[in-house]
DNA sequence: GTCATATATATGTATTTTGTATATATTATA
DNA sequence: TATAATATATACAAAATACATATATATGAC
């Protein structure tokens, strides 16, 4: 598998495409929904532009080839842009993972050691 | 407490310097031998220029004062900047680790949910 | 009916961060 | 006397971020 971006030391952006891309994995969303749903994962949206920064991301990942769309004027209020999840992108998906496991690792190290810092105070 | 800078959704650059951080408050070292160190988290600096993004940001942790420096002359081979946390870094890292935590989380919970997402197909 | 609010998407831009390249100097060892 | 390892540092283009703003549809309050 090759690398597809050079990106991935991990982070930010490239942690929140991947927030977005399991999300809309799990079912087909709209950015505004997208925006609500990352609070799961402890995620916020709010701010001023947040959401403009976010819809960039989504675009981005549709010009990568990463999801579709679909404009959804069904529902009442202004019409929604439903991203689609695609092969490519689940096969990203999956080869971010070991990111994410890293991270995870990462992160556990860094508490402990913290812990075991002040511990010493 | 406040919010010391506008970071910390979290990411990137920001995190790595709270390994730094925590890496010199544990004792106090020098951009090259912290290259090194941060192999225990499985953080990298290898490539091009990544030593020189490195050097920059314990150079930006100095001018905001987490860090103070002293040149080590005695030992063989080129002179080391060592790195000496301070009470402010202390104060900051602390306060980072909340964010860290929550990292933690999200972090555990995306992998969670990737897995339940596979199992499904 | 019109005003405020929630829903929904999108672009512009200055600042910050990153990736990539390079410069420079000291010591050990082959 | 090369070469590699050690050590710090700056320059600059490209990318990402924070912040600001524009636009439009519907619902509920008054």
């Amino acid at each position: 598998m090759p690398g597809f971006r050079k990106r991935f030391c991990g982070l930010r952006r490239h942690w929140l495409e991947l927030y977005l891309l399991l999300l809309i994995a799990e079912k087909p969303s709209y950015g505004y929904e997208l925006s609500t749903k990352l609070k799961d994962f402890g995620i916020m949206i709010s701010g001023i532009g947040q959401m403009g920064n976010l819809y960039r991301i989504l675009s981005q990942l549709e010009a990568e080839g990463f999801v579709k769309t679909d404009w959804d004027t069904q529902e009442s209020g202004p019409a929604r842009k439903i991203y689609i999840i695609t092969d490519i992108g689940l096969l990203f998906l999956r080869d971010a993972m070991s990111s994410v496991i890293e991270m995870e690792k990462t992160t556990e190290k860094f508490v402990e050691r913290y812990e075991k810092l002040n511990k010493k105070d």
